[in-house]
Order: C-alpha cells, then structure tokens, then sequence
DNA sequence: TCATATACGGAGGAAGCCTCCGTTTTGCAA
DNA sequence: TTGCAAAACGGAGGCTTCCTCCGTATATGA
C-alpha cells in the first residue's frame, strides 16, 4: 500500500494505438472548429466506433484536456523561460502575447480557463494559473507593478475578448488589451 | 413612397398573444440558463408549438436580441444619464460596472457583444458600442485618459471574464478588471 | 495453443434543431 | 350575421448529436 504497484499493466496494443488516433483526430477538430465539434465527427475520422471514443474519453472535456495538455505545458515552459530572460513586467506582457498566439492556433486555451473545472481542466487549469501567478508575483516583488488581487483574472479577460467574439479580427484588441492591462498594473 | 404606410396592418390578436407569451417565458429560460436553452422547452412553457416560435423568431439569435432589446436599452440611457452627471473617467467607470449588473442578472448582455453579427445584433450591438464609444471619446476630449482604438474591446474584456468562467464567483474579478483598466487608461 | 480479460464498435433511446404542411382561427366585407 | 380567404397554429418527421449498453472480436500470457 506504501507503493501502489506503478505501472499497474501495460494497456493492449489496439487500446494504445486507437487512443492516439482519438487524440490526433481530436486535435486537427479542435483547432478548426473549437471545442464544439461533434465527437462523432472525431471518433469517425479517427476510424474507431463512438464506443471506443468514450471509453478512453468518458467525457468531452476529458479528451479537450488531454489534447491541451501539451499546448498548456508550452505555455507554462515559456513563463519560465520568459521570466528567467526578461524584466518582470516585460516577462509578464510577453507571455500574455504567446498566450493571444496560442489562442489563435489552437483555438481553446480557453477551455482550460473555464472555471467550472468541478474536476477537469485541474490539470491546465493549474499550469495556467501558476504562470501567470508566478509572473505577476515576480513584477510584483521586484516593485514594478501594484498588487493583484487575481491574476488569473488577466488571462480571462485577454481569453474573454477572443471568447466573446471568435468569429471577428479580435487579435489586435487583444494584443491592445494587454498594453493597456500592463499600464494599468505599473506603479505610477 | 415618400411616407410608407405606417403601420401597415395590425396583426392578429393570437400572433400577438403568442409572440408575448414566448418573449417572456424565453426571457425567464435565458436568465436561468444563459443563451443556450432548448428553444423547444421555451415553447412549451409558453404554451404554443415548436413551429410557432420558429415563426416569430426564425432563429435563436432573432429571439435573444428581441429579448435583450429593453435591457439594452436601459445601458443606453444609463450611460447619457452618466454622461450627464458624473466626470468623464468615473461615468465610464460606473456605466461598466453596470454592465457588469447587468451580465450577472440577465445572463447575456454578453450575446449583443458577438461580433458575428453578419446581420443581427445590428441593433442592441450598435447600441452597446455608441454608449462605450461616446463615454470614451468624452474622456479622451477632457484630457484625461490615452487614446483607445477600440473602445468596445473595454467592454469585450469584462465582458469575457463573465463569459470564459460563467459559473465562478466572477463579479468580484471583473469589478477588479474595471478599475485596472481605468488605472491603464488614465494619462500618467 | 487456448482461455479469458480487455477492448471494440455500433445499435438505439433521448434530446435538440428546424421545416413543412394540413388544420384552425380571425377579422374584414358583403 | 355570415362567409371566406388570409393568417396563424402546431406537431410530425427528418436530421444531427449525445451517450450507454452489450454482444462480438482479439491480444496476451500461461
């Protein structure tokens, strides 16, 4: 009990391969149409049943997740990178604009933000949450920016401009937003 | 042809009856459940059928722009009265926090502000940007905040954080947002 | 080789979307 | 008042998607 069997069984061959087909189906869906498509439509593409889809993803938003996970973690990785290079209040405005990037070609980020994560999204919702806590905290001790009682509440209101109108050319307000965002954070 | 026929005909007293029956049993289903409601469940609190939603209101959007008209309207006039009454800066300030009222109440103010728009929205979406737009412009004449390109992504930004995570505790997160956007938009 | 745990996959019920069209109602005109 | 055409009603039905259940197929290790 002190050590749970690790690597409790190696999944069947036909297991392993269809769930890597379910997620790289998944992944050209999602970025063409958001997290809306028909998961028929995947597991279709995928060439496995809608049986086989939901046995390896229970829900929709297990298979988002899972096909986010890698994205995510680019985005926690250049936080790091970011504030290893760069000043804190540039690191943070940086990472923002990747953030905006990865918006664009992936489509969802946004579902990683989405509070209602009961359960999901812990995973990147984490991540998210602490780069850009991690960010925010480090302009804040180097005396750059005021306090933020939120910082995550950044990242929602730069993903809330592509969320609310995906359809238009959100991507220059976004990208002013985040100006605006940073000089509303400096000290005077 | 100089002046149309106004008024052209009145409408039957059923069509009438029964458009205000679905207005407002979709009003009370968009406030529970935001936009996204089964259109055939506010018809059958309102009594009637399926096709005689649909012939009112040919598709979704038609019905939530009719329902969202009035509130709409009463931002408009929120922000002449604020305009009106308060300096530049803190008028905009209140009207967003108005808004903010607003989504947390009915749910969708959010809907006016999708720019897919092709067609509709014409109406309630030009009357959310003229408010943000005069309410900035008048701050930009006094002097006191930058210039804004567009001002409406303002709005799109608080506007998103309701939107990206609507089942959180948001408000407090966007009020926030609010004064961190006037902080940034104040000339230093 | 063979037994069986594991995985596959699609039929099917539930729900929603929207259209089409036969039936009913209304209100104007005689 | 009565008749009747225009207007409105409403639900069946075709389509899509969601998700579950379970009979069939197969990989694996004894």
């Amino acid at each position: 009990m002190a050590e749970k069997p690790v690597a409790k069984k190696r999944p069947r061959a036909d297991a392993e391969r269809n769930r890597l087909r379910l997620l790289d189906a998944a992944k050209d869906a999602f970025a063409r149409d958001g997290a809306a498509t028909s998961l028929e439509e995947i597991a279709r593409t995928a060439g496995v049943g809608i049986g086989t889809l939901y046995r390896h993803f229970p829900t929709r938003d297990v298979l988002v997740e899972e096909v986010y996970r890698q994205a995510i973690g680019q985005l926690g990785e250049a936080a790091d990178r970011l504030i290893a290079s760069e000043p804190p209040v540039e690191a943070l405005r940086q990472w923002l604009l990747v953030c905006i990037d990865y918006l664009s070609t992936k489509k969802l980020v946004a579902a990683a933000l989405g509070g209602n994560a009961d359960h999901l999204y812990a995973n990147s919702g984490d991540i998210m949450r602490n780069a850009i806590e991690h960010l925010v905290r480090h302009a804040e001790r180097a005396g750059d920016i005021r306090a933020v009682p939120d910082p995550f509440d950044l990242l929602r209101a730069v993903a809330g401009i592509f969320y609310v109108a995906p359809e238009t050319d959100w991507e220059p307000g976004a990208r002013a937003m985040v100006d605006l965002l940073i000089a509303g954070l400096r000290k005077d």
